[in-house]
DNA sequence: TTGACATATTCCTTTATAGGAATATATTAT
DNA sequence: ATAATATATTCCTATAAAGGAATATGTCAA
């Protein structure tokens, strides 16, 4: 059996790099694909790939308007995966990774200030 | 190019149901594989494999103890994803999907209460 | 030492990418 | 009608995966 497709789900959809960049760019605003293509700085064709990724585990919808056609985040969809991840937070904080990961940033910290 | 290998990162280590299902079931305990095992009732190579997987993306860690491997859930490689997901937060609430969740919520309860 | 137990690894098959290049489709402007 | 613009889709290739079955490796017990 191969992996789930990434349309399959958000946690699927989510596993590409270029797809969170996306999203990233993407939110709180409204875009054309072209947008996203100058933002980005990648081609159309991939673009419109990705977007059609998101589009169908419904991270983003689409409104055509004339030829354009704007994308938005549809937040919501993010959701599940932060209430997965969220139940497992107080494992990682007062643990001892948190105390390492402290001591590292208080000592990149000093290393910066030298 | 094919799809980032899911030893790559957490986010597509975790792509993986059933990966999910290990972490869920091993969180806050240590677990020998074949405990692993009966616990989610698959086969031992598919648990040693999804196991590996986790293992390399730093989401496991195991510990030899005799002919036993313990393996626990180093939960602190989740806050990149949790990080991640929390910035586009404000975005979900405080939306109509937000409404309209909560007043499914409602409703459900309500339904319960019957 | 030899067998039993615990776990990892290899081989195989099917499926699904992601990116590049080329092309198709849809819509507006002239 | 036709060209230009905006976007989607198709074809191709290389890579990677997940599961099943079989087997290898490592460790303990008699």
């Amino acid at each position: 059996m191969a992996r789930a497709p990434t349309t399959f789900d958000s946690f699927n959809a989510i596993a590409e790099p270029r797809r969170r960049a996306i999203i990233e760019s993407l939110i709180g605003k409204e875009m054309t694909v072209n947008q996203v293509v100058e933002t980005m700085g990648w081609n159309q064709p991939m673009v419109s790939k990705h977007l059609g990724v998101l589009k169908q585990v419904g991270l983003v919808s689409e409104r055509k308007q004339g030829r354009y056609r704007v994308y938005k985040v549809n937040a919501a969809q993010l959701k599940p995966i932060q209430e997965w991840v969220i139940q497992f937070e107080q494992y990682w904080m007062n643990s001892l990774d948190h105390l390492e990961n402290y001591l590292n940033e208080i000592q990149s910290i000093e290393v910066k200030d030298e």
